[in-house]
DNA sequence: AATGTGCCTATTTTT
DNA sequence: TAGGCACATT
């Protein structure tokens, strides 16, 4: 085993007689005990990688976990390891074994707007924003694996009794398509799992010892799937942190790791207490801050590191301000100390927030990459292509169905598709099913059954073609087919339509070369597609300050951290504080502060529009519970105009050409 | 009956 | 800001 590690990473590496649950603090190099496990099992243990799983999070988790072992093992000896999301494993289950779900293995994932509009269809009353309440509720009964006819009964209030009438309907509708929302990749191996003893032990045969990172962050359908591949010989070790619980909203909760200990009486709990990433001072501020929730299990963090630099809170006037005023410390920073723009990141509450500090980056010519998100696939030109590709994969899918033939438009609207649902539904089909069927005919008229016909026979044509030809060529097909850049450039105005082209070029080339990187053709691409990011492909070696939520930066690590929009309202989020859910919200202010190795900002807006009209802010109470580590704003941190800061900028270049530091 | 236009509002976090 | 929806247009 390596050097380097301390004690209690060494011991649970070593641990293998049982459950093991390593209660790991910010920084405290977990995701080193969960590679370097993976390395001793295979080298030491004689565990075939084949038989490892390690479950994370996040897609970019998985991949820079990948990367690492591989490192570690080196020379494709973690060939064959499975690390990846839940939700990817569960899609491999329930691929594998779809005839016992009761699907075909070409079965489509929905995203949350494809959810939503199937509730809001089910529901009849179209109005979009309940409709995503109603899932949103069905969502939690599914992730807490409650089913219809149980919501029914305890659905307490309105709004739960009206999801509660949606919800068995919205299941058969989903099975009508051939298609899974993301709980069910929980639910749907938990139900396999617990109806088909044989099945469950050809998986436990197969995934024979289990890691999973983010412990804290499992609902009970993810902690149910884990026990059931588990079993009762518990080989698994659980890491997680209590204080960076942060996805409650989804289900999540910290009593999983109380239930744990419970259900495993022989679970040994490791704890690593010792920092290894932030300055002393941060690390203070993080622990004083965390102080103010209640604890679950007794930890504390220390780190050897020197004091480092203070603290600094900064408040701007208004977020545009705010967002100048952090591009230009970042410029003035990096010129000063010789750093690299990838040492910063800028982690704010909500993803909108992005889009000034994106202005501003581009106006200093400061590069930048934004992290997660799935925003790029939310996109309406990508939706439209992935609709076709869904389509070749799953003919039941009627929702990609729906979206592919109307776009670009082909002389197919509401009519038309009233008339083919009408008939499908009678013959109980598929839309593309239907529109082959020859009583059709009686219900279309002889130009809206070419039109549609002609659409089934060019969408058969290309999935015919894509078993062979190889992905990134069909593609290209579809688009020329489609015209689809003729279509973006008549249905906007040519700079839009620019952007979107290039986002269609970007998301048809990267994904043609996916498609020759791992040898898969396009259906087989189409196959994964909503669970993949698109961030997956390059960021990590590109040079540019990072922007990322809160969420998607837990795991990461920085040299230099701003942390915007820190007032009462983003940070506490006002939702949180209507609900008195304040624990969690401090908890994800403690993700974002744990973040930093050398430097930390936060900044916050005097004002900030809601609305129609501009609300007045004050900083959030957050910055006042970090204790005495800080220093706040000095007059001269003040927000400046543009030309003050290029001014100020100037002055340190002088300064340093007068030091005859280098350029 | 399909498509184009313009207004309006809603914005937490992710798989 | 961008997408969704109601209404006008072809």
């Amino acid at each position: 085993m390596s050097p380097g590690l301390n004690a209690p990473q060494r011991e649970a590496i070593r641990y293998l007689n049982g459950p093991c649950l390593v209660l790991a603090g910010a920084g405290s190099g977990k995701t080193r005990v969960i590679t370097h496990k993976i390395a001793y099992l295979v080298e030491d243990c004689g565990f075939s990688p084949a038989n490892i799983a390690a479950i994370t999070f996040t897609n970019k988790a998985a991949k820079e976990m990948q990367e690492r072992v591989g490192g570690l093992l080196g020379g494709g000896k973690a060939k064959g390891l499975t690390v990846c999301t839940f939700h990817a494993l569960g899609v491999r289950i329930v691929r594998q074994e779809a005839k016992h779900c009761g699907l075909k293995p070409q079965f489509s994932i929905l995203d949350s707007s494809d959810t939503t509009q199937i509730v809001a269809d089910v529901a009849g009353d179209a109005d979009k924003a309940f409709a995503r309440t109603l899932q949103w509720q069905i969502s939690s009964w599914k992730n807490a694996m409650i089913p219809p006819e149980e919501a029914v009964k305890i659905a307490a209030d309105d709004i739960a009794a009206a999801a509660a009438k949606v919800y068995g309907e919205y299941e058969r509708t989903l099975r009508a398509y051939q298609a899974v929302d993301f709980d069910d990749l929980i639910n749907l191996p938990v139900r396999l799992f617990a109806e088909h003893d044989e099945v469950r032990e050809r998986w436990q045969q197969r995934l024979r010892y289990l890691l999973i990172d983010e412990y804290q962050d499992t609902n009970r359908a993810q902690y149910t799937l884990l026990r059931l591949l588990a079993g009762d010989r518990g080989a698994f070790t659980a890491v997680g942190d209590d204080d960076q619980a942060i996805y409650a909203w989804r289900g999540a909760d910290v009593e999983n790791l109380r239930l744990l200990q419970t259900d495993y009486p022989k679970l040994q709990v490791i704890k690593l207490e010792q920092n290894y990433r932030s300055s002393a001072r941060i690390l203070g501020a993080a622990n004083t801050l965390i102080a103010n929730n209640e604890k679950l299990f007794e930890k504390k963090l220390w780190s050897e590191h020197g004091p480092g630099d203070p603290i600094r809170v900064v408040g701007a006037r208004d977020p545009e301000n705010e967002a100048q005023l952090v591009a230009m410390r970042i410029q003035a920073h990096k010129f000063e100390f010789g750093t690299q723009f990838s040492d910063y990141a800028i982690l704010y509450r909500g993803n909108h927030q992005a889009r000034l500090f994106e202005q501003q980056l581009r106006n200093h010519k400061i590069p930048y990459v934004i992290s997660g998100g799935q925003s790029f696939f939310d996109k309406a030109e990508i939706r439209d292509l992935i609709s076709y590709l869904r389509l070749m994969l799953n003919p039941d899918d009627d929702l990609a169905f729906i979206r592919a033939i109307t776009t670009p438009r082909r002389g197919v609207g509401p009519s038309t598709l009233e008339a083919l649902g009408a008939y499908a539904g009678k013959r109980h089909v598929s839309l593309f099913e239907a529109a082959f069927e020859e009583g059709v005919a009686q219900h279309l008229n002889a130009k809206q059954l070419e039109a549609v016909q002609t659409f089934g026979q060019f969408i058969n044509r290309l999935t015919f073609r894509a078993e062979r030809e190889p992905a990134g060529r069909l593609l290209e097909e579809l688009l020329t087919e489609t015209h689809y850049e003729a279509w973006l450039m008549s249905s906007c105005d040519t700079r839009e339509a620019d952007a979107k082209w290039f986002n269609v070029r970007d998301f048809v080339e990267w994904l043609g070369r996916k498609g020759e990187q791992d040898g898969k053709n396009l259906i087989e691409l189409t196959q994964t597609i909503n669970l993949i990011s698109m961030l997956d492909k390059d960021d990590a070696e590109f040079e540019g300050v990072q922007l990322a939520t809160l969420h998607a930066s837990k795991g990461l690590e920085f040299k230099h951290v701003f942390l915007v929009g820190v007032e009462e309202g983003m940070l506490p989020h006002q939702s949180a504080l209507d609900e008195g859910n304040l624990e969690e919200e401090r908890r994800l202010m403690y993700v974002g502060i744990t973040r930093a190795q050398r430097s930390l900002t936060i900044t916050w807006c005097e004002r900030r529009k809601a609305g129609a009209d501009v609300r007045v802010c004050e900083a959030s109470r957050f910055i006042g519970e970090m204790g005495e580590g800080i220093a706040m704003a000095r007059k001269d941190d003040a927000p400046v105009s543009q030309d003050e800061g290029k001014a100020r900028l100037a002055n340190i270049k002088a300064l340093l050409a007068a030091k005859g530091a280098p350029g």
